[in-house]
DNA sequence: GTGGTCTAGACCACG
DNA sequence: GTGGTCTAGACCACT
């Protein structure tokens, strides 16, 4: 217990979760983003525990049910395993491909990429802005 | 009257836009997505006419109100320009960068390829399916 | 009818109405305020002419109604006399302060002081502006 | 719960928030001003809450709906931050001026300044009215 | 219990 | 006939 709480509260400090409460996004949605971009980016590896649903709600200042919410949606998309006894942990090494996966991708972006085109986006700028992202989540 | 109803019809019918009830992205917020693409694909060009709210709520089968909001959100983003003489009409020649737009589309897009790059998929699946999108709008 | 199309024509010219379609102030009132603004920077003279509505209507591009709503509003406020024979005539010099006109003023005036107040406007500031307003009116 | 319907209550009574029924302006509109004017004469303090949305409406005697368009409004303009987790908060220290505020303000000024000199009002009885005002703001 | 969404129906201002 | 406003009631997502 005493050795897991010290743990949770390292890892609940370097996860250096930022929400935006006055955002249109639920939180319990810009959790999971932050955990699956702290996947990409290498500061949460394969094995490692992320930290209790208590904690991590005590960390960000909000409600238990919220993180709960967060975790069951990564837990069903495979980014973590969660385990009663050792807590939840990253799974990365099987997040592979879903089947239908690529279409959703499609449908996730293509407003976005609708929006910029209108806004006069070029499709230069458009690659570079994403391989930018990319590159940092390789580079981790 | 009766050409006019005519050529509401029409645009109505060309429109083809197809609301996903099931969805959780709210209908005003898919409405207001299929109109930018139609933007963007050339099937809505600068100067025409959108339909009325309350026509466009009966050719999809949605409240009035449903579309207000979302010709609303599109007259704040400058996509379109309800005159009170004529209607709602596109106003994609206007619709250049916001100072901060490339703040928006980094926050939008960086979760998404978050997760492409946690399930695996490559920068070059990645930049070629973002093309494939731009592609079509341009050739438009 | 000849002489008179003329006149109503060049005034027409000469007023340089500019209305926003897509602003969501009326355009009756937009119509109004730049008519009460033309006799304050002295483009409108006392004695002096409007174009008939059907010329206004004709030159702005709006409807007779909405034209005719504006001025009836001047009427009332006796910036304008409308006489059949002679049409609608500038009328400056009884534009005397009505009895509660300085409770409207006041009531016009508060809610925007106060926004500018909150966007941090100093008092200076807002004099300044008001000043500079006045100004270009007493020297016209 | 009882307490916290006290708290709503004296804030809802608080607010003084005096709609006029019958007046051209909207309910929604009125509101917003009114809330305005309460940050500027120190009524409400930045990290104030503000009454739910329904609390609000109950004790107006409007509907929520209006009270939730003058929120929304609020937000838009930074005057307050609608918190998922603790309701609508007054913002007033960012509200800092928008970069083309100045153009806005001297739009919504100028026909006010304009009719008052043609109703025969004098500089510096209108300066005179607008730091009154301000003043009041100013030392609350 | 909160705000967000959607529907519904009514009235009005505007053009 | 148009959009804007207001009311009303319902359900849901979020916390």
């Amino acid at each position: 217990m005493y050795r897991t709480d010290i743990i949770d509260y390292l890892i609940g400090v370097l996860m250096l979760v930022k929400i935006d409460f006055s955002s249109e996004i639920p939180i319990y949605t810009q959790l999971k983003q932050q955990i699956i971009e702290g996947i990409a980016d290498g500061s949460l590896n394969e094995g490692e525990s992320l930290p209790s649903v208590r904690q991590m709600a005590e960390d960000i200042g909000i409600n238990l049910h919220t993180v709960n919410k967060a975790y069951a949606l990564l837990r069903d998309d495979n980014f973590i395993i969660m385990d009663r006894r050792v807590g939840s942990v990253i799974n990365s090494k099987h997040n592979m491909k879903l089947e239908d996966y690529d279409d959703k991708f499609a449908e996730d972006i293509k407003p976005i990429i609708a929006e910029a085109f209108c806004r006069g986006m070029r499709e230069e700028e458009i690659t570079r802005k994403i391989q930018e992202i990319y590159k940092k989540f390789l580079e981790a």
